[in-house]
Order: structure tokens, then C-alpha cells, then sequence
DNA sequence: GCGATAAATGTTACCGATTACATACTCGAC
DNA sequence: GTCGAGTATGTAATCGGTAACATTTATCGC
């Protein structure tokens, strides 16, 4: 490895000192233009390019965001993740990306690696809303001893910091009503483990809204899963061997795509047709949904624009010391085929 | 925010000085357990952690690894990003990603600041193979100055660095070799850009098969896709709509799973039922494949083992400065159904 | 009780930049 | 030729740690 040329050779070299070497980096215009030439020709000749970490040091802080999330094998975060990283490029912030084991909320020894690192702010999504009230609310109140917190979490979690909510309701309100439009009066919900404040607030909302339409509210209709597809696949199973033929739902919500491709799996193993025989609704609106079998229509929460304002108010909060911040992103419905709707489909009963 | 300690503030709180505080911290066995204990009082009782930056300094690195990858829509990249990260946490290094804007390759700015920021080693992965040679090389070189740098790259690319390669013979021999067990004689190819290394290599391993088993090559079977499943669903247009029926070959092989989604879709569109009509093998192995209609066959090039190599090579090469290393991690297919061969299905001709 | 050795702690230069302040140089006016 | 204003450059403290070396204190043999 070259060693690296530090700014004391570059003046040696130019024969200036360093804050003359500084100078001409930084473009200040009171260098002599033959003084700059020589400064410039050594700094070209080495290749000489300042220490980040030393800048760092002098300036206090690194410049640098971290996000936290569970591992990515959701391509939720990755959009979080994508949207977060450009908005800090976007305004000289790099994001460095901290990943919680799976299901593991915020450990003590990342909250103390966030503070040593001097990270400049942090944002929080995923499953970690679960975690213990107590130990959660102490990590929040170390951390914001050192920086701006944000939280992309359910509407209702009153944490004490920039909160950017999805909007659990509209993400339950709209597929429940879309399916009511097509005709559709027993209506299942798939949700994720109501340990999880995300999953129980989405299964209040549900219930809150098949009584605002006035559908029936079969308690075997509710059923919880795992967060993936094999998590889908058994609900699915569990919830049809549960009960007689003559009793299943019609259409089911579910908590996420993966769930929903699970589901569809289930579905098709057990001879139905979609969407004739049961109409299936997702969430996220991931990348896969128009290609599966039928296209899955689903709900986008956009994750990208909520990244982009946590962000944005992350840096803001940095000076004006404000650390209350709350909006909501409303999710929109994107209709493909798995209810039958974009085929002029419609339930009878 | 609270204003953070120095090493100076619990030095003068614990009335020693900054090398008796280092001491404690770094657990040194020769301080009195009296003094060890004061200065640990005072540590705690100001929640001191030393900076991460200072340290940094001192050292004269900072112990971060990079990947450089293209943004992360496709979870083949995530996958390489988890494994590093995990690869790198266990030896005490933290792992920064470096995202190429669509299909950028590294650029001049990436270069440079990979070394302003003392990076300790960078591990390439992506289509950044494709971009001009001369550049490539010269960016190489300008980085090798400084830190290791490895690439998880097709074979035949003879970079003059750590080279993990994926295993693009086996990638096409065992679907050729699978489909041709299950009577299968007409097998197309579904590739990428054909501007691309990658997939350049692929259609010349797969004509290099069919010659080997003896089976007939029909230009008009070797099509270029975009890599995402759009470029699938168009390629497969193409290939259907550019041949009479009784032409159409029985099987065909595609670059990726996304591509293959695409292919199934196109597939279904036409009229096709799989795999009787059509048998389909994708690559990649990604998390939707057993869950697409039917399930998709596909090859796992392993990635998570590959990142893993190469980190562990990276920090290998800080020491031993030996920057010459190339292996070739093995393919593997996975057996769905896509192809029927999971159904006892056979084709005859 | 003294010197020799070991144990405990302190002093200070250094890592590589930035910047407030000090100094030196230039030039025109008188 | 000298003074003052402005311009150009240098000096040195600072950021927050670390560690080689120096110094002080404790322990032990005789």
C-alpha cells in the first residue's frame, strides 16, 4: 500500500505552510495565482486528497446518518433504505446502515455504538415497536441526548421523537372498501403476529371497518401469521381447515405481498381459483406483484417519501433542536386482478 | 444535545490523567483497582465513550470494508450486502455501501472518495464489468494504491485483483443439462444484454452445450432481455411472436429469476400451461421462486458464500499485501417444478 | 534504612486536518 | 523614505484520543 501523502508534505513540497495548502482546497481567493499553481502541482503530483477522518475530528461531527432496520430480506427496507441513502447524498450526509438480528429490537451495545460513532442522527423502521416499552423508551431518551431521533412506525406510537406514521388505517380501510364495492361480504384478514403493534393496530382497524359497512365479523376470520410467505401459506391452511366449505370467506386482506404470495400458494392447493373463487388483496406493493398469478392488487404505503421527509427532518432537527415532528403518508390502492376488479368481476352472493 | 465528555473532562473528574483513563478502558492490568474504580465512576457517571473518530485518527484507519453495488431492487444484492455485513462485524469492521446510480458504473467521484475516507478494502459486485475498459483498469489501479480491492465477477475477467467468481459454466450447464435429461431438445435462451460480460460468457457456455449434448441451435433461440421481468415478458414476445408455432422450442433458460417471472407471465399470456407446455428455469434462487406458478427451478451461484470469501480475503490482504487471489465458487440447482421433472414428468418428441 | 527493582501513574508528541491570529510583504500617497 | 492599508502567508492551538517514554511511588532483600 502507497503511503498516503498527509497536507504537512504538500506545503513541504509547495515550500508554504499548511494553512496555505488549506487555502488554495478550500478555492479562498486571497492566494496568489502563482502560489496556488505550485500548491496545485503538488497536490496533483501526490495525489493528495484531505482525511475524511481528520475533517471529521476538526469539524465535530462525520456527516453521517445511520438507518437502522431489520436485515433486508424484505424489499420494504431496501426501498426505505434506497430512498433514505440519496436524500443524505443529496444533501452531504452519507447513511450507514445498522442491521438488527432477526427480530432482535435495538440492542444496548448499537445504541452505544450510535453515540461512539457520532452519527448525526438516526432513523428507526421495522419491528421494533415490539420490543419491550421500558427498554425501547431508554434507548430512545440515551440517544436523543446525542442526536435526532426519527421513527417510521404505526400511527399510535407515541414515542418521543420524529414520528412518520403509515397510515394503518387507510392501508386496512381501503381494500376492505374496495372489496366491498366488488360485492364482497366475508372478508378474512391475514395479519402478522399481534405481539407486534403494527399487526394489532391493522386488526382494530379491520374490525372498526367491517362494522362501518356492516359486514359480518366471523372471529375464525382473523388469523395471525408469520411475515413471510411460508407464514401465509399456513394461515391460509389453517384458516380453510378451520372451517366447513360453506363458511369461507370470500376475499381475504393481508398483511403484506409476501403473505399474499403465500396465501395464493395455499389457495391454489386447495383447488380454488383466484379470483372467482377468492379474491386476495397484499400490502406494499412490491415489485413482484404484477407478475404473479393473477397480479396482485395491492396497497402502496410509500416508503420512499416517508424515508425522504425523516431525512429531511433529521437534518432540520439538527439545529433547531425541535425533536417534534408527526405526519402521516396516506397509502393509495393499487388495483390489479387478484380481486377481479380490473375484469369487470363482480360477487355475488 | 448534550454536550459529549472528552477523555480530558473524565481525566479531570477522576483527578488522573488521559493515559491512566485510556488504561482503564482498554481493561490494562497495571492500574490500582482504587484508581481503576474512581475513574470508572466517573465514566459512568457522564457516560463517556470515547470518539470513534479520534480513535480513527490515531490509528490511521477506521476499520470500515466498502461494496460498491448497483442500487438494490434486486435481492441478489442484498443478499451479497447481508453476508458481507455480517462477514465484516465479526472481524471488528464495519461495512459501508456504495450505491452506482442505474447502471453507472464506478465513477471518478466514487474512486476518490473511497480514498479520502481511508477505506480499509472494497468489494465490487455488479455490472460494473461492462463499462469501458480503460477506465475500469485505471480506477483499479488508482484504488489497489491504497486498499485491497476484489470483485464478485463472471470468469474470463481478468481483473488484477481479489476475483471471486461465480461459476458461469455450471450456470448454464445444469439447467441445459437438466432439461436434455428430461427430453427436452429445443432449449432457449433467455440472456441479458449481450453488451454485458456476464451474460456474453452465459449464451457462449450455453451454444457450447448444446453442441456437447448434440442438440440443435436455432438462432432465433438466443434473445437479449432487460434484466428485470418486464425484459423477460418482452423477450418472450419476441421469441413467440418471431417463430411459427410448430417452431417454438419446449424449454427455455433465462439470466435470472426476475427475468423468468417475466417469461412465465408472457408464457401464460399465450396460452401456454406450465410446465407442459413449456418448461422454465431461472437463476438466482431468490426467496419468490418456490411460491411463482408452477415453482420455479432454479441455480443458486451461493452469493452469500462468495461475499463472505471475498471480505475474508480483503482482510487477509491488508497484512500479507498479496492482492492476487481467484476462486470459483460452484452453482447449484434447485429442483421445482417449472420444468415438471418434480412431477415425473418427461418429454417426448 | 538503603539501593534495586517493579508497579503505578504522568507527560507529551503525534495522528491530519482547520482556523484565529500574527506577521510579512506590496504599493501608493505624502 | 516612511506610514498605513491592504494583501498574502505563516504560526500555533485545537479537535479527542493513544502510547512511547519519563517519572514517581511501592516493595523487597539484605
Amino acid at each position: 500500500m502507497r503511503k498516503r501523502a498527509t497536507i504537512y508534505d504538500i506545503a513541504q513540497e509547495a515550500g508554504v505552510s499548511t494553512a496555505t495548502v488549506t487555502r488554495v482546497i478550500k478555492q479562498d481567493p486571497r492566494v496568489k495565482a502563482a502560489t496556488r499553481e505550485k500548491v496545485q502541482r503538488a497536490i496533483d503530483a501526490n495525489a493528495y486528497a484531505p482525511s475524511v477522518t481528520a475533517q471529521n475530528l476538526e469539524r465535530g461531527s462525520a456527516k453521517v446518518l445511520a438507518v437502522v432496520l431489520p436485515e433486508m430480506s424484505n424489499l420494504y427496507f431496501s426501498r426505505i433504505y434506497n430512498a433514505a441513502y440519496w436524500e443524505a447524498d443529496a444533501n452531504g450526509y452519507s447513511l450507514r446502515l445498522f442491521q438488527t438480528r432477526e427480530n432482535q429490537p435495538i440492542s444496548r451495545e448499537m445504541v452505544s455504538e450510535l453515540i461512539r460513532c457520532r452519527i448525526d442522527g438516526v432513523l428507526f423502521a421495522g419491528n421494533i415497536w415490539s420490543s419491550d416499552r421500558r427498554d425501547l423508551n431508554d434507548a430512545l431518551e440515551r440517544l436523543k441526548n446525542y442526536m435526532p431521533v426519527a421513527a417510521i412506525c404505526p400511527p399510535g406510537v407515541d414515542l418521543d421523537c420524529i414520528r412518520i406514521h403509515s397510515d394503518l388505517v387507510s392501508c386496512v380501510r381501503l381494500p376492505v372498501r374496495h372489496l366491498h364495492t366488488l360485492g364482497h361480504r366475508h372478508i378474512a384478514f391475514i395479519g402478522g403476529s399481534m405481539q407486534t403493534k403494527d399487526a394489532s393496530k391493522r386488526k382494530y382497524n379491520f374490525l372498526e371497518q367491517l362494522r362501518l359497512l356492516d359486514l359480518p365479523d366471523d372471529p375464525a376470520y382473523h388469523i395471525e401469521a408469520g411475515y413471510d410467505m411460508e407464514g401465509g401459506e399456513r394461515a391460509t391452511m389453517r384458516l380453510l381447515s378451520s372451517l366447513e366449505r360453506g363458511r369461507w370467506p370470500s376475499a381475504m386482506v393481508t398483511f403484506n405481498d409476501l403473505i399474499a404470495l403465500g396465501a395464493m400458494k395455499a389457495l391454489k392447493k386447495m383447488g380454488l381459483h383466484l379470483p372467482d373463487d377468492m379474491a386476495v388483496i397484499g400490502c406494499d406493493n412490491q415489485f413482484f406483484c404484477p407478475y404473479t398469478d393473477p397480479p396482485l392488487t395491492s396497497i402502496d404505503l410509500h416508503p420512499e417519501e416517508m424515508a425522504q421527509s425523516a431525512v429531511r427532518e433529521l437534518l432540520l432537527a439538527q439545529e433547531s433542536s425541535s425533536q417534534s415532528f408527526s405526519m402521516i403518508r396516506d397509502a393509495t390502492l393499487i388495483v390489479r386482478e387478484s380481486c377481479g376488479a380490473a375484469l369487470g368481476y363482480r360477487k355475488m352472493e
